[in-house]
DNA sequence: GGTGATATTGCAATCGATTGCAATAGGGTT
DNA sequence: AACCCTATTGCAATCGATTGCAATATCACC
């Protein structure tokens, strides 16, 4: 329709077309009932004629609430790249859907980019009324000082008992031992563990796989536990390199990530190895692609769905002066093509 | 450190505990150097010792900006779901990056849940100083409504020539080219393409498909066209349901997206389809995750990287004052099992 | 008609930082 | 000693919306 000047309206504007002080302005277009029925709507019709919006910035200064959440993404500080694991990317949306729903706007970060002092950042900055940090990294000390300082956030991972702050996570040890009892139940006997048990999750789910292998007589190698990132690259040369030693007798892997599998996966199949007839192969997350790489990938399932939702519940939740507590979420073995012997 | 109240402090404060004025507080932290040295490093060591940070909220309502740029993630009004394509991740990053690198945040939404009106929701708002838009989806009305209201945006798509707001992409048509021929290369005669032709981005790549098609004399057959969403089941869907008839003849597929190509592949060696001898495939985008498929799925590489500091920094120069323009990344075809049928 | 209750509306302060302009203090010059 | 210049600093207005409290209008009821 024409090229507008657009010069932004203000509350004021509108109180002056509308013929009623700002005050009334404001409260008309906030509903509030004490103003009378007729004025409220004339202001709102008005205040949408000109496609008036609140300015944020104002509203939030004088109300001290941003309505605006921050979400960390920690990762590796070797990998340092940026983000790159599919299972963020799930997460994530699930976040942004649910905090868009409940009326709060969402500012990205990755810890990369900032450096260090996300309290100062962004809470006392009043940028954001709270923080969702996803992932622990390598038990990042930047995570228990903010339990100190007041700010209300909650956490993506893996509760250890001891941290003063809300987590809220997959039950990854029992995923895991679901997974190495389903490896041990296809009559693996040498099962590896891929993954960087310096993460709290990972951590868990190597636990999990001890436990399994424990309740089936079986002895732990920590010859079999390979420190891996996560991404496809190393579960690939962690598997072709590091494995190569053991591969006539090893007979199944547990990655502690979809990613990681797959390159594992892909370093078998490159040495003509049968997946799942010769090493029977699991994964956890279950992103998306794991349904469609071949053979498919067993996997154990996060409900990233729940887990956003009560991320921003509970957050919301403290912010609103009441308590958050860790919660652990239920997990689901998938069994695919990569693990099935039978099949 | 025990628990700080940790009453926030105010520039007031800082300025009162150094004993001066406001005015003089805010400019030595500004390193206005207007300020005498010794009392600039006076305001701003005692605003560190106490971990002060601006009120971002009032200076941003004083300053008219808010250093913050809004990204919006357009999909498909069809697949509806949360983000889901690794390649939105990858971009995402690199934006994300850039800006903080930048001095601004970043402000994340989806087009599910910011239903209609950005520009008053994140422009007139103030919430935003500009919008970067991914994905022009089905040819989204909203975005060239923006650029009729004077709002600083950029796109990242396929620029059709005809619009009035900047766009940056990679150059879909020479990079669906260099696929097709490469397929036709190996000796493929007949091509099929997978993708959502009503997406521009897709668009382009369907007529570098037939660019290619064309070169080398082959006629484009409509019926090997197969709509498809952005996702590894819709490409494993289509190319099973559609394709059952065409199976025995087809030699070649050309995916829109990596993501469609896992799937396409899915169905292929399901049906004991050898690929690439049977038929080759190549995909688009090279996300992580297709190197490492079985076999290594041969794409068409954008560069991310260079992309995402683009969208910033255009983006910048157009809040600036400066002029935007639209502009075409190159791609590189990665040669990788798939397709490769000589070796 | 007087009085108190109720429904609406407006005044003015406030959130915290920034900045144009004025004020002050030294310093140098003639 | 008078005067101008420069370097620093402070005063006060401003950004735009919200809200406690006071003001006014309206109405019912005795």
């Amino acid at each position: 329709m024409g090229i507008k000047p657009a010069k932004t309206l203000t509350l004021s504007d509108i109180a002056r077309l509308a013929g009623v002080s700002e005050s009334t302005a404001s409260r008309a277009l906030r509903d509030n009932p004490v103003i009378n029925a007729q004025t409220r709507q004339k202001v709102q019709q008005i205040a949408a004629d000109h496609q008036f919006k609140v300015n944020a910035t104002a509203r939030s200064l004088r109300t001290q609430k941003s309505h605006t959440i921050a979400v960390i993404i920690l990762f590796d500080a070797k990998t340092q790249q940026a983000i790159t694991d599919p299972f963020l990317l799930d997460i994530l949306g699930v976040i942004a859907d649910e905090l868009t729903r409940q009326g709060y706007d969402m500012l990205l970060s990755t810890s990369k980019t900032t450096d260090k002092d996300w309290r100062s950042y962004y809470f006392d900055s009043k940028r954001a009324d709270g923080l969702i940090v996803i992932g622990q990294g390598e038990h990042d000390e930047r995570v228990e000082q903010l339990s100190h300082a007041g700010v209300p956030f909650v956490v993506w991972g893996a509760a250890s008992g001891t941290e003063h702050f809300p987590v809220i996570g997959s039950d990854n040890r029992q995923g895991a031992q679901l997974a190495v009892t389903h490896l041990i139940a296809q009559g693996c006997k040498r099962i590896a563990f891929l993954g960087d048990i310096r993460h709290s999750e990972i951590e868990m789910r190597y636990l999990g796989y001890q436990d399994a292998l424990q309740a089936a007589g079986i002895k732990a190698e920590p010859a079999l536990q390979l420190n891996t990132d996560f991404t496809a690259q190393d579960g690939y040369l962690q598997t072709q390199q590091a494995l190569f030693a053991e591969l006539g007798s090893l007979d199944g892997i547990f990655a502690a990530s979809d990613a990681i599998a797959m390159g594992a996966m892909k370093a078998l199949l490159e040495h003509q190895i049968k997946v799942p007839q010769q090493v029977a192969l699991v994964g956890f997350d279950d992103i998306a692609m794991s349904a469609y790489c071949t053979p498919s990938l067993t996997t154990v399932k996060q409900d990233t769905h729940a887990g956003g939702k009560l991320l921003v519940a509970q957050l919301l939740s403290r912010i609103n002066g009441g308590k958050a507590a860790s919660q652990l979420l239920p997990v689901k073995l998938i069994e695919r093509q990569s693990s099935l012997r039978r099949n």
